[in-house]
DNA sequence: TTGTATGCGTTATCAA
DNA sequence: TTGATAACGCATACAA
């Protein structure tokens, strides 16, 4: 492989000069060295290393993509996972940096937090850290630049990209509202995950505010994946006095609860109205397509990722986080309650 | 950040020993010199620089991966894609392999291949180049390893990983004639990509086999997308003698087949059959659920994974393809075409 | 306008 | 069993 001396013997001049002209230095070449060293980096077919140029200048060019969740390790095909890493991509080449994705198992801070900063990458994105972890922390006291994504940062300095979790909640329960339901219910994801925890807490207060009660068994934790769903509200239906909508805290569960609604015999949105949340695109490829909260997941990458990378240019990030807007999209199962039950005491 | 120098002033040994022992070299180290280096280390947050360590070792365990389709970027939200790189990423997990996503847009292997050959991966995983590119031999010609993922090299030393097409090809197509179909049309996704080419060979052959002729204008050329998928299906389903079954080249165009239908007022599978390809998530979300060929898109990029680490760690790759098998997944979109056609001229 | 020399943090070669 | 020291390929301070 060609290096800069290839370059530099090639067409006559020092390594400098060369490097100098590869890199826009500032400082003054000859448009005649400039012409030979530009030739004969093309003839060699030269390209800098990058780890060699990073050895010196501590900067690569690359942002480093952590996922918070390591224990069932990144998902891909989870298509919330997928949106928002493809607007890491988005940003990342706009702004000419590389992605480079750790595969590392990691346990705790303590042991493996410093494993992020062997000079793969200049900064660190999280990936929806769960509850608790100590990685955030970690790695923050570290001194790497650190942005979190999809999830607070639990740090005061270390910023983080979300969207309002308590808005969305809030359009999603005043749709039911203004629909005439009372009797709505929630199917949770897990609770070791902040958005989790946040959309339960919007969910009763939202419901709080317009006088409507909230009974416990209303309010349903499990996995955000579609046995879970399904399960829960099959759990949900059995109640003596079951919801006449469910409000899902991502759409995987409100497609699951569409397939428990069905089989049950329940027509949706006629029986059973179903609201889901961030509009994958499953949501509108079900029949009846589903009504969901729209959360921007690809701009939530590319904003942490634009964030990241100017910390790593040295303009310095606002501290705090930044929560981007959902949006309401009605689509098809959403429907006012049935009379029977208006009628009902 | 410390260094080995770091770690060796700590521990009161010369930085060789620090390298042999953090890197379980093969040379001799006292017990005692190894547990103070191992204290040193964990004391202060050691972690050597990938960088350095892959200046002189020439090998810095990562794999790259770059997209054959450079016009419209990457698209992760593309669940084929993404399912892909999930196996990518298992596999390059299990071999302690990171991961690099190069963003940089590239025109012609003339003028970019050598970017990829920066000293940031080892190694370079190209998804479904488009036809006619010459990135890969491009890139083969630098010496870079290389193999492709979904889709021919079109060179005979570099390998390749795929589904069989022309084998899941002739499941869709048998299982429709199993049926009673006659009168089958395939949508296409772009000319410019190989797949597309196999499958339509193979649709031809599997048709002709059974002595059924395609009429040309059963054969319709588009995207692999919605659009184009929906406006392909009304062109063929006003055609004078339109088909009773359509097997589509892959789920996007399947599913946007069966909206097509629907907006026609035909009922799916009553009135027409639908196969689609790849069998991705929504395959069996939408209703009815569609009958589809599935292909291991993430034992596809997993496998082409291993054969690149296996052709870095020396273990020479045996020349030519790997071609996974198809399985037929029979769901709610195919049936025996209406009576009136069977009994029709 | 240009070149020489130093150091970035490692691994590996040599000598002890 | 251990320690100097020379690369690795590059950017840059210093010198000319």
């Amino acid at each position: 492989m060609p290096t800069i001396h290839d370059v530099a013997r090639e067409s006559g001049v020092s390594i400098t000069t060369v490097s100098m002209v590869l890199n826009k230095g500032s400082r003054p070449v000859s448009a005649e060295a400039r012409r030979r060293v530009l030739e004969a980096a093309r003839a060699l077919n030269y390209t800098p290393n990058a780890n060699a140029r990073a050895l010196v200048s501590r900067r690569i060019r690359s942002v480093g993509v952590v996922f918070g969740t390591n224990q069932t390790g990144l998902n891909l095909v989870n298509p919330y996972i997928s949106a928002v890493l493809q607007g890491v991509l988005d940003a990342a080449t706009e702004r000419e940096h590389n992605i480079g994705l750790y595969t590392r198992p990691w346990r705790d801070a303590e042991r493996d937090a410093a494993a992020f900063r062997d000079g793969r990458a200049d900064g660190v994105l999280i990936f929806a850290p769960v509850l608790g972890s100590d990685l955030v922390p970690g790695i923050a006291a570290l001194g790497m630049p650190l942005v979190v994504v999809s999830g607070p940062s639990g740090e005061p300095e270390v910023p983080y990209v979300d969207v309002d979790n308590a808005h969305g909640v809030r359009l999603a329960v005043e749709h039911l509202l203004g629909l005439g339901h009372r009797r709505i219910a929630h199917l949770m994801g897990n609770l070791d995950q902040a958005n989790v925890l946040e959309r339960r807490d919007a969910f009763c207060a939202a419901l709080g505010e317009a006088g409507v009660s909230v009974p416990p068994e209303y309010l349903v934790a499990g996995q955000y994946n579609e046995v879970s769903g399904r399960e829960n509200t099959r759990r949900l239906l059995d109640l003596p006095e079951p919801p006449t909508a469910i409000f899902a805290g991502n759409d995987v569960l409100a497609i699951a609860a569409l397939d428990a609604a069905r089989e049950r015999g329940l027509r949706v949105p006629e029986d059973l109205s179903v609201v889901g949340f961030d509009d994958i695109p499953a949501a509108s490829l079900v029949t009846p397509a589903l009504t969901t909260v729209f959360q921007p997941l690809t701009e939530i990458g590319a904003q942490a990722t634009r964030l990241l990378i100017d910390v790593l240019d040295g303009r310095p990030a606002d501290p705090g986080g930044v929560l981007l807007e959902p949006k309401l999209v009605v689509r098809g199962t959403t429907a006012p309650p049935p009379p029977s039950v208006l009628s009902s005491p």
